[in-house]
DNA sequence: CCTGTAGTCTTCGATATCGAACTTTAGCTT
DNA sequence: AAGCTAAAGTTCGATATCGAAGACTACAGG
């Protein structure tokens, strides 16, 4: 018999011993948020050495991909994107700052209220967020190469139905500025 | 009419957007991913307040949980918390140090290779554990608290197939120190 | 043995994020 | 209309992480 490469303990085998200590605990729920936080993890690795190759940070390409998602005419005040990415409006000061510096994004000021400020992108910026996305999607793809069309949309939905759920307590009055009077 | 609140566009939604703008990609593929990351991000904010309550950074209490999810004797070396938490080992050294300081881990070097370092958890550290993950499983119970039985498991499935599709990229030799001859 | 090489952790400098204080503007209240 | 209060961003100090360089140990080959 060679000897064996150790394998790492499974999820849940590793659970099954913390369960052990605290029995009240739901083994089904600490496997979802278990495996969530780190799947999330090896996303970033992962999506951190495509953002390499495009000299982009991971914060600055989320800015980006806010952008596009919110549609024409592309332009988001910081607070939405605070709440939108789940960071205090100071991070998102300095990753405009940034983005700014390499002219992926503009930033004026609200002429309807001049307390808001408008981050908007520039060409460049959405030519960059289209560069990154051809990389992005071929690990996408392998991340979830192992599942059909049907347990996909099923994984979806269910992923999604957890998002209303936490996004839903912390409200945002906004979203794209062509949504207002 | 009352005057309603604006709400945020869902995530089919602002993928549909981009999805316009760049046809190749798999609208099924994208919802998962994105819904990952945004559910991590909202999970570690409320964790995040739990954890405050019970004196404690997020980082610490991840070292905490792996060393507990590891079972007897609750060692592990960095170089297997690195992995597994998916750091650098200099982020590693730093959390050890805290917790080290606050008096919830132990830290010595291996007898039986010097180079190496054990890491193990204090008693006080294992009750930090369980404070913690009181607190935390409210809030993850809360979380999935709109799927029923049959539907956590699926969802528990799908996530760990994911998982071991990309931890596999990431191998780690090693695991429990008992494990070791 | 002695040296070279690989592996493990720590140190160091740079950068990103957070929480809190501050600035500016808008909208109310009297 | 003057001042109050609330809201939106920015600034500032503290802390966490990363990448790269460094220190130390084990092991293999001459």
């Amino acid at each position: 018999m060679p000897p064996k490469r150790r394998r790492e303990p499974t999820l849940d085998e590793q659970i099954a011993i913390y369960l052990r200590e605290y029995r009240e605990l739901d083994p089904q729920v600490e496997k979802v948020v278990n495996a969530l936080s780190r799947l999330d993890r090896r996303m970033s690795v992962a999506y951190s050495r495509h953002l390499g190759a495009a000299d982009l940070s991971q914060g600055e390409w989320e800015v980006l991909k806010a952008l596009v998602m919110a549609g024409d005419p592309y332009q988001l005040w910081p607070g939405t994107l605070s709440n939108r990415l789940g960071l205090t409006p100071a991070a998102i000061t300095h990753r405009i700052d940034r983005l700014l510096a390499a002219g992926l994004v503009t930033r004026e000021r609200d002429p309807a209220n001049r307390v808001r400020v408008i981050v908007g992108i520039t060409e460049a910026g959405h030519q960059k967020w289209l560069e990154v996305m051809r990389l992005a999607s071929v690990f996408e793809e392998g991340l979830l190469q192992d599942l059909d069309p049907q347990e996909r949309g099923v994984l979806g939905e269910l992923l999604t139905r957890l998002l209303r759920r936490v996004e839903d307590d912390q409200p945002d009055a906004g979203g794209r500025l062509t949504d207002l009077d």
